[in-house]
DNA sequence: AAGACGGGGTG
DNA sequence: CACCCAGTCTT
């Protein structure tokens, strides 16, 4: 069987294993999360979109938050932007924050405040895929779509022994469907959560608990003790190295800081004007480049440096610090008292340096240490 | 079809 | 350090 491209994903094989996933589900599934069993759409969406490349413990005091300053659509709608990414910070992936303002706009906006109940009107709003589109409209009116996110593709993957890749368009067909032919039509909410359960609890990527996997009598990899072979996943990319060198620029006790608009790691939140280079380069040379720009500024030690490893990328940066007078002008930007910072959406490495940024009495004195 | 997008946890 | 996480969007 292994290797090949066809799999007798029979009607046997089919209702066995969701028979047993649900078994498992009704006596033996202990795990319990605060949006299981929910029924109102708009807090499904949320979760689902806060749980996007998320762990679950990491995701729960996000979901927390929103639900509470947002219980319904309109709040979430209304709410300013500054805001709502302040109150994403540190959860990444930021085109999420974005994305879910955005929708929420066009459910008031199209919707009447209504969320979408069709699978199709589901996934034409911003931010939802399939995953989300089935999760949503199988937990929500129990419709019958299949949710294919890690924990299935690595389920199915073990179980039929299948080398397809899960991240090329052959393979994700493959799991797609075979997906959809196991679901079970008339309890796909409950399903689609038992499986995810299942591949959360039982089928972990690393060290998986087959001798209590309700599915081990025919599970291929654990019948070959392969587990750890599956599932493929192709070629991944090498990490870029970037640097970064900051500029903090007080004046009056105020910060200068600028938005991220572009196509770019971090876009939407905010940062200190920012030098990036092919590698870190002596202060002199970036000062010539700073008098190139036309700005009257020279700078001097690095305040404080940091790295920061996100999944395809590692950020290098260095901080400068200068006081700059009432008429220094030339950087686009906001000036901002250290309280008015603090309610805007920093990355993780710029957060940190700000939060330890001296102030006197509510203004920045262009003092440093790292707490 | 292939990259880009964050941050944290794990072995 | 490499891989993974209730994926989606852009190029």
């Amino acid at each position: 069987m292994i290797g090949k491209d066809k799999y007798s994903t029979n009607l046997v094989t089919t209702n066995w294993l969701s028979n047993k996933i649900m078994a498992w589900n009704d006596e033996e599934n202990t795990r319990q999360m605060p949006w299981k069993g929910e029924k109102e759409p708009y807090f499904i969406w949320l979760s689902e979109i806060i749980l996007q490349q998320t762990r679950v413990e990491q995701g729960l005091l996000y979901y927390h938050r929103f639900i509470y300053y947002f219980p319904n659509v309109r709040k979430l709608a209304a709410a300013d932007e500054k805001k709502l990414m302040k109150l994403w910070e540190g959860l990444g992936y930021y085109s999420r924050c974005r994305n879910l303002h955005k929708a929420a706009k066009i459910i008031v906006a199209d919707y009447h405040g209504v969320f979408p109940k069709s699978y199709e009107n589901i996934l034409k709003l911003p931010g939802v895929g399939p995953y989300t589109a089935a999760a949503i409209s199988s937990f929500a009116y129990n419709e019958p779509y299949a949710v294919v996110d890690g924990n299935v593709v690595r389920v199915l993957s073990r179980f039929f022994g299948s080398y397809k890749s899960i991240n090329n368009t052959d393979g994700k067909r493959w799991f797609g469907e075979v997906a959809q032919r196991l679901l079970p039509k008339k309890k796909a909410g409950v399903y689609n959560q038992a499986i995810m359960d299942l591949g959360a609890v039982i089928c972990k990527p690393r060290k998986p608990q087959c001798e209590i996997c309700p599915l081990h009598n025919k599970c291929v990899a654990f019948l070959l003790g392969k587990q750890q072979e599956f599932p493929v996943k192709n070629k991944r990319i090498r990490k870029k190295q970037r640097w970064f060198s900051f500029l903090i620029l007080i004046r009056d006790g105020k910060v200068l800081i600028q938005k991220r608009v572009d196509n770019d790691i971090w876009k939407g939140l905010y940062q200190f004007p920012v030098y990036e280079t092919s590698s870190f380069v002596p202060t002199s040379q970036l000062n010539r480049r700073i008098s190139k720009d036309g700005l009257q500024i020279k700078l001097g030690k690095v305040a404080f440096s940091a790295s920061q490893e996100l999944t395809h990328q590692t950020i290098h940066g260095r901080f400068y610090v200068l006081l700059v007078t009432q008429s220094f002008k030339g950087i686009e930007g906001e000036w901002l008292t250290p309280r008015a910072a603090a309610k805007r959406a920093f990355p993780k490495m710029p957060a940190i340096f700000l939060n330890n940024l001296g102030c006197v009495n509510g203004k920045f004195d262009g003092s440093f240490s790292k707490k």
